[in-house]
DNA sequence: ACAAAGACTGTAAACGCTTACAAATATCCT
DNA sequence: AGGATATTTGTAAGCGTTTACAGTCTTTGT
């Protein structure tokens, strides 16, 4: 393996005839430094391939290491945060950044300091918001935030479309498995679903709105003993993947056929899960993406503001034209 | 946020009355401090709840930056391993070492090295293992994997203890609803259960063995479809906690109560799932510490070899003595 | 009792980087 | 021109830890 020291700042300074004093702003992109000598030692630092240790900086308290905070009661193995999960690492690793797992004490907080956060699952009044507010600590959260940065899919447009798209395939009869009222996602998708019954001129219906939890197995139960009880639909918008399969069993497990007896739309499209699902894409690289790029913002200073990302309608093998039955 | 400074090795000398040099050799366990010294220091790191800075060790080139690959194909998400993701930082920051995420490539090999690495859902002729043994990096394995350090917990045994319940409080109808045949867990933990009705005399019945595969909403559907069918069971050992929810839920939905129809016991307590579930715990906490304490040594260089964490059987409220019907 | 050897401990430099401060140089104003 | 500013640069002290080296005590052997 290569053991030749790998260079310093000092190489770099002695190399460019400067002091390491001047080689490390350039590196920060301090101000305060002639055009032509950052030219002259940017060059010799790209000639030397040269790379900041981390370590090194972090001594100094300006490392880039960021810490991930779930809240606390907050299932951390859902899909979707573990998803998440890689896509920031990947996406901070891309800036230069570490993601470090670090430990958090029986308040949620973290028992290391970090140069910045990024928060899941964090309800309105999170105290830990507050903390972190008052410290000036640089934080990102993800889902809408007003007051703060923030990240969120566009789940009230995704279920827009979802709906849309059963509407446009003729279905009239459209049931929506919702997620727990409690999570505001849970409550944009309920709202989509309603506005585009709305922009069809079909009628809201509140028993067809069945109430999940976002659990594969309480959909089961809800879709089957629904149906078993004699509801009737010929669509089904489900709030997301993971509820779409539940009810995929369950509706087969009453006989009836996916899509040809009912089109079912789900939420997510995570990989693995639901592949052959017709659902609506959350790009969860987009989303870490889009939060490291706040979080960059959030380190230099800035306003706080919201990132609100596109979803895309991905058409897959669960849902079909309504069969008109010739009477 | 705790805006107090964290301890450094400094604060813990003069607490202790002695020299940072003597701290840091008592930190790494170097050989040439007295035992009342040794002990005072550790006591006043206990004291202030210390633990080293890694950015500083790596500074002086002996960081400890840790890996966790997971096999390519292995659901990242499952509850069991984000627990032991967590236990794993937890043990590895209380040694000085720090967890990093690190992104792989697509033939699931870091992009960038670390001191050791800890692999989960590793199968047997896994590429990656090779990999890590021709390059003499330290390596761990959560699951028994001779020739390599590994470390498991006792799934037999506790497959066993769960049976034996079961048959000491009566029941000689136990079925089993068993995991994946392909994973070495669901083997182990099936070969417990024949081994205990073996113990009582009870014959085997190949019937009463139910295909799981570890998700609930399986667990679920085969149980229903079981019973409905007309098999019957006064007890039942669930190879997972989820899967006995999944189990609970369809007993439930076909009219049997837990425990007074039939008793269920299922596997690994894990928090948050089944919290009313009488179960086999494992210790996750203490796997983790263990694979900690295996890599250091994979780190000191020495011999491979394997360590069975023990399990234990937690009664709670889903098992009872089985009903004697009088006739 | 005395030197030599051994056990234990303290000291300070080093690791790579940031940054407050001071110093040097350039620019502007009257 | 002669200061007053502004801009650019260098200097050196720290950040938390390790470790070679130099001390200071104990023990041991004679």
């Amino acid at each position: 393996m290569d053991n030749r020291r790998m260079p310093t700042i000092g190489d770099v300074a002695r190399l460019a005839g400067v002091s390491t004093g001047t080689v490390s702003r350039v590196l920060n992109q301090r101000a305060g430094v002639h055009p032509q000598t950052r030219e002259r030692v940017l060059e010799v630092m790209e000639r030397l391939g040269y790379v900041p240790m981390q370590a090194a900086r972090e001594l100094t308290g300006r490392g880039d290491t960021v810490g991930i905070l779930l809240a606390p009661g907050v299932r951390r193995y859902i899909p979707y945060f573990v998803l998440l999960f890689e896509h920031l690492t990947e996406a901070l690793w891309r800036e230069g950044m570490r993601l470090e797992e670090t430990p958090t004490d029986a308040a949620g907080l973290p028992l290391k300091p970090a140069r910045g956060y990024i928060l899941l699952g964090a309800h309105d009044h999170d105290p830990r918001l507050e903390a972190l507010q008052n410290a000036q600590t640089p934080h990102v959260l993800i889902g809408v935030y007003p007051g703060a940065y923030w990240v969120a899919p566009d789940d009230e447009g995704g279920a827009y479309a979802a709906t849309r798209h059963l509407l446009e395939l003729g279905h009239r009869q459209i049931a929506h498995l919702t997620g727990q009222p409690q999570q505001q996602v849970g409550r944009e998708r309920l709202l989509g679903y309603r506005k585009a019954l709305e922009a069809y001129n079909v009628p809201f219906q509140p028993h067809l709105v069945l109430d999940g939890d976002f659990s594969t197995l309480t959909a089961y139960r809800v879709l089957r003993k629904a149906w078993e009880q004699g509801l009737r639909f010929s669509g089904l918008f489900a709030a997301s993947d993971e509820m779409a399969l539940g009810a995929a069993a369950a509706l087969e497990d009453v006989g009836m056929r996916i899509p040809q007896d009912v089109s079912l739309v789900g939420f997510d499209d995570l990989p693995e899960i639901g592949t052959a699902l017709t659902t609506v894409r959350q790009d969860i690289a987009q989303i870490a993406r889009a939060a490291v790029r706040l979080l960059k913002e959030s380190l230099a200073g800035g306003a706080p503001h919201g990132l609100r990302v596109p979803v895309q309608l991905v058409l897959r093998g669960t849902t079909s034209l309504k069969e008109v039955r010739t009477a």
